[in-house]
RNA sequence: GGCGGCGUAGCCAAGUGGUAAGGCAGAGGUCUGCAAAACCUCUAUUCAUCGGUUCAAAUCCGAUCGCCGCCUCCA
C-alpha cells in the first residue's frame, strides 16, 4: 500500500514520493520558548512524531528537524518583565518543553535547531534577497517584498488584494507595501541584538525557518508540518522568501494540525482555555493523554474535557487490563509460549494478528489514519480476551505481543508494564486513602469470605467503592483499581 | 467583509461512490457467594436540511441552516 498525505498546499491526498529514494526530510514547526506549553503543543508534536515514527517504520530513512525558536518579541518582553536576561527565559522554556516531550513519549528529532545559531545564515538568505530585488532595507529593517513574488497566498488560497482589503493589517510606513514582512528587525536600546549588514538588530519571525531547513534538509525538502494556525502568515512567508531566494520548491508536502479546542473553541492563551501538559499530567497517566490525540484524527480538531480525557483513560486501561491477564498466566504456565494453533478458532485467530499489522499499515498509508489503526487493535484486543476466556494460551499471548509491540512503535504507547501503568494512574488520581489501608480492607474482606460473612464483605467492597475503589476478585486473590 | 474547514447513534469518533469501523455509556445473557473484569447478543434503514448527478451517495455537485478556524502572536 502506498503512502497517500493530505497536501494543504494542492488541498488533497497525494501519492507520497520523496524526493530522494528512501529518504525523507521532515521539518515540524517547533515551540517558541517563552512559557510553558500546552495541550496545542502535545498535540502538534505527538502527531508530527507518530508521522516521523511510521515513516521510519515504513523503512525511510528519515531526517526530522524540529526547530526552537528562542528568540522573539515575546522571549524578551517576558524576560524585561523578570529583569532577566532574555537567555535566560529561552533556556528555562527549553528545558520545561523537553521535559514534556520526554514525559509524553515523544522521540527526539534527529536535529533540533535553535535560531539564534542560524544567525549567519539569515543575513546570507536576506542578503540573496536584496541581492535579488525581493527584500528591501529601511532604516535597520529588512522588509520582503510580497507583491514581487507572484504565487503568495498559494499555500493559504488568498489573494493580496483580499488580504488588503481586510482590516487587520498592521499599518508601518516604512514599509512600502501593508503586507510585506521583516526579515530582520533593528534593536531597540536595552534589546538583544546581533551584528548585520543592516545595523544591529534580530531575526524576524519566518526567516529562522528557511534558514534551518535548507541548511539541514538543502533547498527542497519532503514534509513541513505545523498547526493550522501556522498556515498564514507563517508557513506562506516561508514559502515566499525561501522560492524567491532559490527559485526552487521549498517543502513538497504541506502538513497541518488541527487544533486542540475546549468547548469547541480554540485553546488559547488569549481565550485563557489552556491547560498546559504539566497539569494535565498531574491527573492523568502520559499515556492517556496520547492516546486521547491519536483516537482523533490529526487533521480535524479534538475537544478537550474531563469526561473526553476520562474515556481516553477507560479506553487504554482495557489495553493494559488485558495485557496484565496475558502475562499473569503466561507467567503461570512457565515461559515458552510459541505460537501452535490447533482449532480451527485458534488457525483463524492466528491469522488475524498475523494480518494485524497490514491492516494497520493501510490506516496509517491514507494519512496517518490513528483512529482507524486504534480501532483495529481494539478488534484484536477482544479477540485475545476470548482467547483468554477459552484457554488458547499461545495464540493469545502471541495476539499480546502484537498488539503492544505495533502500538509501542508506531504510536509509542504501552511503554510501562502493566502494573507500571495501573500504579501511576491510580497514584494521580489523588485517593482519599492509603494503600496500606485499602490492603489492610482488602485483608479483612478476604477473611469474612472465608467465613461466609458476605455482608461484611459486601460492606467493605462498598465503603471502598464510595472512595473510588474497585475491588476485583482474580485467580491470583483480589486486586483493586481506580474508578475510571 | 474575504478565505478555509466541519456538521455521522446519548457522548466521542473512523469511513470521501458500492450499501454505516471502533471506543464510552446503556439493555439482556454467561461467569461469580454477590460483584468487578472478560466474553456473547442487542442499541443509526441512516450520516444537519433540501434539491441534483449516478445503476448506486454519508461520500460528487448546488442551495440553505448551524458551528469553528484563519486574515494579529499562536501548535
Amino acid at each position: 500500500m502506498p503512502l497517500r498525505v493530505y497536501n494543504t498546499m494542492s488541498g488533497e491526498k497525494e501519492l507520497f514520493k520523496p524526493l530522494e529514494d528512501g529518504k525523507v526530510g521532515m521539518y515540524a514547526c517547533g515551540p517558541t520558548v517563552y512559557d510553558v506549553c500546552h495541550i496545542g503543543h502535545a498535540r502538534a508534536t505527538t502527531v508530527f512524531d507518530v508521522i516521523a515514527r511510521y515513516l521510519c517504520y515504513s523503512g525511510f530513512d528519515v531526517t526530522y528537524v524540529r526547530n526552537i525558536t528562542d528568540i522573539d518579541d515575546k522571549i524578551i518582553k517576558k524576560a524585561n518583565e523578570e529583569k532577566v536576561l532574555w537567555s535566560e527565559i529561552a533556556e528555562r522554556y527549553t528545558k520545561e518543553f523537553w521535559e514534556d516531550m520526554s514525559a509524553l513519549g515523544n522521540l527526539p528529532p534527529s536535529i533540533e535547531p535553535k535560531a539564534t545559531e542560524y544567525i549567519p545564515n539569515m543575513h546570507k538568505l536576506i542578503q540573496t534577497l536584496i541581492d535579488k530585488g525581493f527584500a528591501y532595507a529601511v532604516e535597520g529593517d529588512v522588509y520582503f517584498a510580497v507583491r514581487k513574488f507572484a504565487s503568495y497566498g498559494r499555500l493559504s488560497k488568498r489573494n493580496m488584494d483580499e488580504l488588503i482589503s481586510g482590516a487587520r493589517v498592521e499599518v508601518d510606513e516604512r514599509k512600502n507595501d501593508p503586507l510585506d514582512f521583516a526579515l530582520w528587525k533593528s534593536s531597540k536600546p536595552g534589546e538583544p541584538w546581533w551584528e548585520s549588514p543592516w545595523g544591529n538588530g534580530r531575526p524576524g519571525w519566518h526567516i529562522e525557518c528557511s534558514a534551518m531547513t535548507m541548511k539541514n534538509l538543502g533547498q527542497t525538502f519532503d514534509i513541513h508540518g505545523g498547526g493550522k494556525d501556522l498556515i498564514f502568515p507563517h508557513h506562506e512567508n516561508e514559502i515566499a522568501q525561501s522560492e524567491a531566494a532559490t527559485g526552487k520548491t521549498f517543502a513538497r508536502y504541506w502538513l497541518h494540525n488541527g487544533f486542540v479546542t475546549i468547548n469547541h473553541e480554540k485553546m488559547a492563551k488569549s481565550l485563557g482555555n489552556f491547560f498546559t501538559i504539566k497539569e494535565v499530567l498531574k491527573v492523568y497517566h502520559s499515556e492517556v493523554l496520547r492516546f486521547f490525540l491519536l483516537t482523533t484524527h490529526y487533521r480535524n480538531p479534538i475537544d478537550y474535557s474531563d469526561t473526553a480525557l476520562n474515556d481516553a483513560k477507560t479506553g487504554l486501561s482495557k489495553f493494559y487490563s488485558t495485557f496484565k491477564r496475558v502475562d499473569e498466566i503466561t507467567v503461570n504456565s512457565g515461559g515458552d509460549l510459541k505460537p501452535s494453533p490447533t482449532t480451527e478458532s485458534e488457525k483463524a485467530a492466528f491469522e488475524i494478528f498475523k494480518g494485524l499489522s497490514g491492516k494497520i499499515e493501510e490506516a496509517m498509508d491514507d494519512d496517518f489514519n490513528t483512529a482507524q489503526a486504534i480501532g483495529y487493535m481494539f478488534d484484536a484486543l477482544k479477540l485475545i480476551n476470548r482467547l483468554c476466556d477459552e484457554g488458547s494460551y499461545s495464540i493469545m499471548s502471541y495476539g499480546r505481543n502484537i498488539v503492544a509491540g505495533l502500538g509501542n512503535r508506531l504510536f509509542g504507547l504501552f511503554a510501562a508494564t502493566p502494573e507500571e501503568f495501573f500504579k501511576t494512574a491510580e497514584a494521580k488520581a489523588a485517593l482519599g486513602i492509603s494503600g496500606d489501608e485499602i490492603s489492610r480492607l482488602i485483608e479483612e474482606r478476604a477473611g469474612a469470605k472465608i467465613s461466609k460473612e458476605f455482608k461484611r464483605a459486601d460492606e467493605i467492597r462498598n465503603t471502598l467503592l464510595e472512595k473510588g475503589i474497585i475491588l476485583e476478585d482474580g485467580p491470583k486473590g483480589t486486586t483493586w483499581k481506580v474508578k475510571g
